[in-house]
DNA sequence: ATCACTTCTTGACCTACATCAATGCACAAT
DNA sequence: ATTGTGCATTGATGTAGGTCAAGAAGTGAT
């Protein structure tokens, strides 16, 4: 654990960067964001004074989150330890990792994007419940998602 | 803690009741959603076996989400007490939360009214960012944020 | 003072998805 | 067999917000 300053503009982690740290904010502003196929930035969150940030992936993953200072700012930057966390923290944080993945693809993908993120998640979900509810999920009416799989069967 | 049945349909808990329960599938398959302003509902997540389900409000607060089973299934269900985490859980837990709240907003709110719950809610963001970043956490473009806050001013 | 740079705004046009309404289809109850 | 009920599909049309392009206004550097 150590502090760090940074200038505006500045950026601590990029998308695909592997042991990524988590940074809490004496002063300043942070965000973190994606950027998707088309090159769009999309935040994920800002971070004020005493706010913590961080992309919740485990050390071993790639990270999908960038993130950058918006205003000069002190930071306080420790390494992840997955090996001190009790199974229920680590199963708390697996979940806020599903939720930061649901709210950049909500921003960033099409509906048949989504569509096809859920269908390879979630095989056997989609065998057991009704497409209305799988639309229902992805955010669309089920006129839509009938649609954009015919489309899909279509290629 | 206790286990119990619910049969297809039954409904396990109701947005706006209090002091909700945490649910974790033995069998069969629940899901959560919340049913916006217009009565449509918007599915939050899928639980089937072994996955825990629950909205992820403190006791004393009225809580957002609907559970019900989608199967007949068999249900473990235990008290929530907060008392009891650590500040650390206690902080994941709130994480969750905003997370949460921000799915439903991005499946059923208008750009208009994820606006204005962001100005409520980050009133000091506000000042502090240029817009197009707002926009950008909004998901939506910085020409539609430009003339949503030109039509909200009108009134 | 001027240039470069960024942000915000505005206009014209476009598109992904919503809405509304009708039809078909499967399965359960009588 | 028939009627009902919920689900999926299809067509016609509507709309929120996106895209592209052009100013306008502020800000910092030289």
């Amino acid at each position: 654990m150590k502090t760090i300053n940074a200038t505006k503009g500045q950026i601590l982690q990029r998308s695909g960067e592997l042991n990524t740290k988590v940074f809490t904010v004496e002063s300043g502003l942070l965000r973190s964001y994606s950027i998707d196929n088309k090159g769009k930035e999309h935040i994920y969150m800002f971070a004020p004074e005493n706010w913590i940030i961080a992309d919740n992936c485990e050390g071993d993953i790639p990270c999908d989150l960038y993130i950058d200072a918006i205003e000069d700012s002190t930071i306080t930057v420790t390494e992840k330890d997955f090996t001190k966390l009790t199974s229920d923290r680590k199963s708390l944080i697996k979940r806020i990792n599903v939720l930061q993945k649901r709210v950049i693809m909500l921003m960033s993908s099409s509906a048949v994007e989504r569509y096809q993120h859920f269908v390879e998640t979630y095989p056997d979900i989609i065998q057991r419940v009704p497409q209305r509810m799988i639309a229902s999920y992805l955010g669309i009416t089920p006129e839509a998602l009938s649609r954009l799989r015919k489309e899909i069967s279509k290629n």
